[in-house]
DNA sequence: TCCGCTGGTTAATGATCGTTAACCCCTGAG
DNA sequence: CTCAGGGGTTAACGATCATTAACCAGCGGA
C-alpha cells in the first residue's frame, strides 16, 4: 500500500471519529492531507471505498495481532486472556480513532464490505470466548460472549477520557478488565 | 410535554442511534412519525434542536435518577456505588438508542447546547466518583474519573450485544462493574 | 356563527455533497 | 526525445437535504 493511501485512510479514520461518516465530506478528507476533494478519487473508488478500508485494515490488524499471541507458544491457558488484554489495551490507547470508527460506523457499510468486517470481529470475539471459558466455565456460550463485549466496552472507553498518562491509563484499564472477566 | 413531541423524541432517538445524526434527514423522522418532513418545525425550531432535546433529556435522566438515590435516606456508603451501578444499568438496557447518541453525537450540538449537556454529564460521573472514592483511597481524582468512564463503557456496551435474556444481562453488567471498581 | 390556533400538507429555495469530466504537469523508461 | 501514466487541478452535474412559504382542515371558545 502507497504511502498517500496509508495518510489518507488514517486522516480519514480521525475524521469519521471526530464528526461521524456523514458527517465528513469528501473536500474535508482531501483538504486534511493538503490535496482538493476529487484527487481522492485517484486512491480510493468512493467515499464508501474509504471507510470500508479503514475498516477492514482496523479489523485485520485486532485479529491478526491476537492470533499471533495464540500462536506464540508460551501460551498458558491462564496467560492467553492477560495477553489478549494487554494487546487491546495497546491497541485501543494508539488507535482511539479506528476504535470509535469500528464501534459506530459499520452500519454505514455496504453488505459486502460489512460482511467481510463482521466476520473478522466475530473471530476475534471468539479468540476471546477460547480463553476465557476455561477460566469461568460458569458462564454458557453466549453469557462469554456478552462479557467478553463488556469488557471490549470497558477497554474501548479510553477515546472517551484521555486526561491522565497513557502508562497509568494501560495500567488502570487492564487492571479493570481482568477483574471484571475473572472471578 | 405534548405526546407528539415524546413520540418524536423518541423516534428520532432510534433513527440516530441507528445510522447517526447526518444519516438521518427530516423526512426520514417525519415518516417514521407518521407525518411528512416540514411539519416537524410545528414542534422543533430544527434539526439540531431535536438532537439536543434528546441529550438534554437523556442526561436529565440520568443525573436526576443518580441523585434521587443518593438523597434515598439508606445511602450507606457501600451501598451508594451498588446502587448507582444497577441504576445505570437499568438505564442502558432500557433506553439502549439514548445511550449510543449520548455518547456518539454530542460533538454534533451547536456550542450552547453542548455546554449544557456536557454540565450534567459531568456532574454525572462526579456523583459516581463521590461513591467510589471512599472505597478505593488508592485511586486519584483523575484515576477515579477514568475508572469511572470504563465502567461506563462496560455498562453502555449493552446495545452492542443483546443476544442475552435482559435479567441474565443485568445480573452479567453489574456483576462485572462492581469487580472492576472495587479491589 | 365566526375566528383564530394547532398541526398538518405540498411546492420551492439555496446549500452541500458525491461523483465525473476535461485538462495539466511531472517524471522515468525506452 | 518522447511519451505514457500517475497524481494533481478546476468546473460541472444531479441528487439530497434543511428550511421556508403558502395554503388548508378541524375545532374550541367568544
Amino acid at each position: 500500500m502507497t504511502p498517500r493511501r496509508q495518510q489518507i485512510l488514517s486522516t480519514a479514520a480521525d475524521l469519521f471519529a471526530a464528526r461521524g461518516f456523514h458527517g465528513v465530506s469528501m473536500g474535508d478528507i482531501g483538504a486534511a492531507v493538503g490535496i482538493s476533494g476529487p484527487a481522492l478519487y485517484k486512491h480510493f473508488v468512493s467515499k464508501d471505498d474509504i471507510l470500508g478500508q479503514c475498516l477492514l485494515h482496523a479489523s485485520d490488524q485486532l485479529l491478526a495481532g491476537a492470533r499471533e499471541l495464540l500462536s506464540d507458544a508460551e501460551a498458558a491457558p491462564g496467560h492467553a486472556l492477560e495477553a489478549l488484554i494487554a494487546r487491546h489495551a495497546d491497541f485501543a490507547l494508539d488507535n482511539p480513532a479506528l476504535i470509535i470508527v469500528q464501534e459506530r460506523e459499520w452500519g454505514a457499510l455496504g453488505a459486502d464490505t460489512r460482511a467481510q468486517v463482521r466476520k473478522r470481529q466475530l473471530a476475534y470475539v471468539d479468540v476471546w470466548c477460547d480463553a476465557l471459558r476455561p477460566l469461568r466455565p460458569d458462564l454458557s456460550a453466549t453469557q462469554a460472549r456478552a462479557a467478553v463485549q463488556a469488557a471490549f466496552g470497558l477497554l474501548n472507553s479510553t477515546p472517551h477520557s484521555a486526561r491522565i498518562g497513557r502508562a497509568t491509563m494501560r495500567a488502570l484499564l487492564t487492571s479493570m478488565a481482568r477483574a471484571a472477566l475473572l472471578p
